[in-house]
Formats: structure tokens, C-alpha cells, sequence
DNA sequence: TAAAATTAAATCGAACTCAATCAAATATAA
DNA sequence: TTATATTTGATTGAGTTCGATTTAATTTTA
């Protein structure tokens, strides 16, 4: 990325020079840094995210929560049955159209967002963006990932 | 991330406000682009990484491709399996230090940058981003992963 | 030197990711 | 009303991902 016109030859596929990667790392990075704090609510990155959803939306479908989360129904299948099985959502098929699994978080799942609400902040003083940085990396993020809706 | 103060409450704990979250889903949008091209020329994501290493480097420890790749030996000894499976690669220890994989390119493996370099500016059109967005995006994430050393 | 500590990889286990496929339910068309 | 197509969610399989443990080799220390 450093030079972005004069690409000699074979420069376009120097690990440095690809924004895929950085991209990739990075996520990785900081989903280890949530980890020692969901550790102490018993879940991880993913069931995290999900649980997010639900605690702002109570209750959806498997459908509707993957779009959110940019996941599928094979990835967010085996995560809902585990947060089921915590406790922490109930699933169940509509009575209007069987096809569709709606998610509804539980009085349980309710309560974990008292806890949960203490980890963002903590999250948020392990990296090392000044505040108007990190605004202009989550618009930079959107604006890519809004490309195809 | 909309509002960096005067988070009411619950605020933090919105899918929206997290900065982790779009960085996530961006990272596995991304690499999706990369799948139809890679699948021509047979890599997976973490192999294609792995491989711009070598094309860089020729020959590398894992320790060493580990540092660079962000990855711990877990993922990567498979992932160097399967490329000296394919004949891209060959693993052999170090005579000096017995502890020490030392991994190293093949004919088979240079050859293989020739279709691979087509691969980038394919991608490149994919990623909705001005030159100079790119650019920022880039030293953000850098920033971001260059903290802790 | 011999014991202890450190280091590098491999291994293992649990979880995630996603393409591909399947089965069931619904919608549409002939 | 039948077929046909589409939609939805589950399942499967290959490949990651990473913490934790293990093994082997090396280095440090007593």
C-alpha cells in the first residue's frame, strides 16, 4: 500500500503491501484481546456478538441474525443450540411459517448484559487509537462493508 | 463508535457502537472475495498468506513465519503440511539447532507466484475504497497491530 | 558436569467458518 | 391441482484458530 501506482512486477504480492492482511490480523488481535473478559461471562467472541443482537433485539430468526452478524446458518447454528443450552436464548420454529427458527433471548440472557456491559470499556483501553482515529477506522470499515447492500 | 462519549448505559453493548465488530466482519468479507481466484490456483486464504512469505523470503522457520503471519504453530503446521503436500514447500530442521523447522520454497512454489500475481489487482477492484482511504485504513491497522512490540 | 529453565514445534481439544448439500415448507406456474 | 422453483434452516466436511500440553533440543545455572 505504501506506493500505490509503480507497482514493480511481483510488489503487488508483498505481505506489506496488502490491506487484506493487516485487516485480518487485526481482527484476530483483538478478538484475543476480549477473551480473558468473556472468559468471566463463559462465552466466546461469537456467542458474544450474538448475544449482543439479542440484547438489543429479544428476539429474531436464525435468518435476520446472520445478516446482522455476516454469518451463516452453518456457523450460527451449533453458536444458538450452545447459548441454549447455557440458558441463555430459547429457539423455536414460527408458527406461521415453520421454515423460519426464531431466537428469544431468556430472563437469563437478560441479566448477562449486566455483566457484559463492564467489558467494552475495559476492550477499549487495549488498543491504541486516539478517539478520533478509531471514528475514522470504523467509517472506513462500514464503508466497505456497506459496498453490496 | 458514533458517539465516543455519552454512552448512556447500554450504549456500549450495541453491535453498532463496537469497533471490533465491523473489523471482524470486514476481515471475512475480504477474504471471501479472495476465494474464486485462490481456488484457481488451489490455496486457501492462510496457504496464499503463508506462500507470499516464501515468494518474499525463499526460506523462513516458523517461529520466524509465525511473527510475521501473526499465527502460533497450531495453525501453521498444518497449513505447511499441506503445502509441502503439494510440493510447494519443503520442511526440514535446522542442522544447527534441531529445534528449529526451517521452511523453504520450491521450483514448484516460485512457479506458482507467476499465476498468483494476477490475483491482487483482481481483488483490488472488489474493495469499494479511494487510493488515499486504502491508505488511511492501512496505517490505522498497522497502528493497531504494531502496539504491543 | 548435572539439574533446571527456556525454547521451538507438534499435538490435542474445543470452537469457529463456510461451501456444499439436504430436507422441509412455501410460493408460483402450468 | 400438480409440478416446479424458491426459501429456510440443518448438516456435513475441510480447514482454520488458538490455548494448553507435550516432546525434544538447547541454554543457563548451581
Amino acid at each position: 500500500m505504501p506506493e500505490n501506482k509503480d507497482f514493480c512486477n511481483y510488489d503487488a504480492l508483498k505481505l506489506e503491501n496488502q490491506l487484506c492482511f493487516p485487516l485480518y490480523a487485526c481482527s484476530r488481535e483483538i478478538i484475543k484481546k476480549y477473551r480473558p473478559f468473556l472468559d468471566e461471562i463463559d462465552l466466546t467472541y461469537t456467542q458474544y456478538i450474538a448475544m449482543m443482537v439479542f440484547w438489543e433485539s429479544g428476539r429474531i430468526s436464525v435468518k435476520e441474525l446472520g445478516k446482522k452478524l455476516f454469518l451463516d446458518s452453518g456457523t450460527l447454528t451449533p453458536v444458538l443450540k450452545s447459548l441454549e443450552s447455557k440458558g441463555l436464548v430459547t429457539r423455536k420454529r414460527s408458527t406461521e411459517d415453520e421454515r423460519v427458527l426464531m431466537v428469544e433471548i431468556t430472563e437469563l440472557g437478560q441479566q448477562l448484559k449486566e455483566k457484559a456491559v463492564t467489558i467494552p470499556p475495559r476492550v477499549g483501553g487495549c488498543i491504541a487509537l486516539e478517539p478520533e482515529e478509531a471514528m475514522t477506522l470504523y467509517r472506513l470499515l462500514y464503508k466497505i462493508l456497506n459496498k453490496d447492500e
